[in-house]
DNA sequence: CCGGAAAACAAACGTATGTTCGTTTAGCCG
DNA sequence: CGGCTAAACGAACATACGTTTGTTTTCCGG
């Protein structure tokens, strides 16, 4: 037998990246075969082969795919903030939230399915991957240099308000309690609050008054050289 | 052949755990094979079997110590900490940053592995999970009772502050530029300003006069029903 | 010392997986 | 209309995987 009636190429293409979005997320990549990929767009498996190269390509057109619409989606909301240090900073975070709300499954699978990407693939991914977090970076330091802000490592600070951010995407169901523009809205102020310098304490010393068993068993660690990646 | 000179149970079921963390930390638990698991080892694949039931039951066991350590060392934790709200919370937040930094690979397996387990064996590792979250949740809302925090939502914060705080096991690095003292401490000043209602802004307003377009769309997107999860 | 249990080896089994390849049919364009 | 390409089918291939099983050797305790 063969071709049937009614096929088209780009249709089943699309059917085959939502299916596979799908079941990478339910179960992860290499969990994925293959054939129920297939069976889920309604083909056998060697028609996949029509429209991707490899199971391995497949990962890598989504993850690609994937960080160039949220570079766009940021450079968009960036450009239509006014140009100022907060109001730059506002703006990516809230794109960052909203984006990762409406596309919570592609965001986890380009977050976690990392390590199933062959070293040729995985390269590009992550410089886009810096080139999102670089942009934190440089936003959070101008909101520090405006006087705005005051973070003690910008680094740092990026990485855990984007892991912060990114949370969502792995509790987040639509339809629940809180709609996007609340969960954007709390998101933003914890956020924003984390890195405006007007927290409770200082450092180590407001830590031990705390009284914490395990810090003070931290302090015979050694510090280490000078970068945390 | 049969048995090697020198063998011994308990040192081989300890280097089975060990690479067992090492490897599906490195390449998931779907894509770790026993063949190569034993080779880490030093054992045929099936001598395996000797010390595990099946690949499934040394996931779960992995990740159910691994539960069982990190409940353990926050009740050690709060029991060490005064019995005031905020001693607790920050007893609470600085433990699971050391512990993730310490054991960051258990940690990863652990919260990127769920999807690889049977349901059976889920059930109680996310039972669990939900202990150690509902701590937390706990801790935030008696801080709020006691006004010393200012939280919209408990458990949004929660999550957003586990998030943040275990986002470290990603990317943090023994002998890298920061000790784990430094992460500890940059971590909690920003969690600990999040949730202490000294933020920059109030809610949706503020992110309008942001002017970032996203949020214009957000505006219409229908609020939901109750609960988060 | 001896016997039983433990721990390892080696081989094999049954099943599963990504992929190839030949064939058939549909769709499109000249 | 006809030819060519695209898209699907169906079968098969080569490899891989979790697991079982029989055998051999070591270790430990009585």
């Amino acid at each position: 037998m063969a071709r049937i009636t009614g096929s088209n190429g780009g249709r089943t293409a699309e059917a085959i990246r939502r299916a596979a979005i799908r079941l990478i997320h339910r179960q992860g990549f290499a969990a994925m075969n293959l054939r129920e990929l297939a069976a889920e767009v309604g083909i056998q498996p060697g028609s996949l082969y029509n429209h991707i190269e490899t199971k391995q390509g497949l990962l890598f057109e989504l993850m690609r795919e994937h960080m160039q619409d949220l570079l766009s989606a940021m450079e968009a909301a960036l450009a239509a903030a006014p140009d100022e240090p907060m109001a730059q900073l506002r703006a990516f975070l809230a794109q960052h939230v909203l984006y990762h709300l409406e596309r919570k499954q592609e965001v986890y699978i380009a977050n976690f399915e990392l390590r199933a990407l062959e070293p040729a693939n995985a390269e590009p991914i992550l410089a886009m991957r810096r080139e999102y977090e670089d942009r934190l970076i440089g936003l959070l330091e101008a909101g520090a240099r405006a006087g705005e802000l005051q973070v003690a490592d910008a680094r740092i600070a990026a990485y855990a308000l984007l892991a912060m951010l990114t949370g969502v995407c792995t509790w987040y169901r639509p339809g629940g309690r809180l709609g996007p523009e609340e969960i954007v809205a709390q998101h933003l102020e914890l956020a924003l609050s984390g890195v405006s310098g007007a927290g409770l304490g200082q450092r180590a010393p407001d830590i031990s008054a705390g009284g914490s068993a395990p810090i003070e068993r931290m302090r015979s660690i050694p510090a280490g050289g000078r970068t945390p990646g």
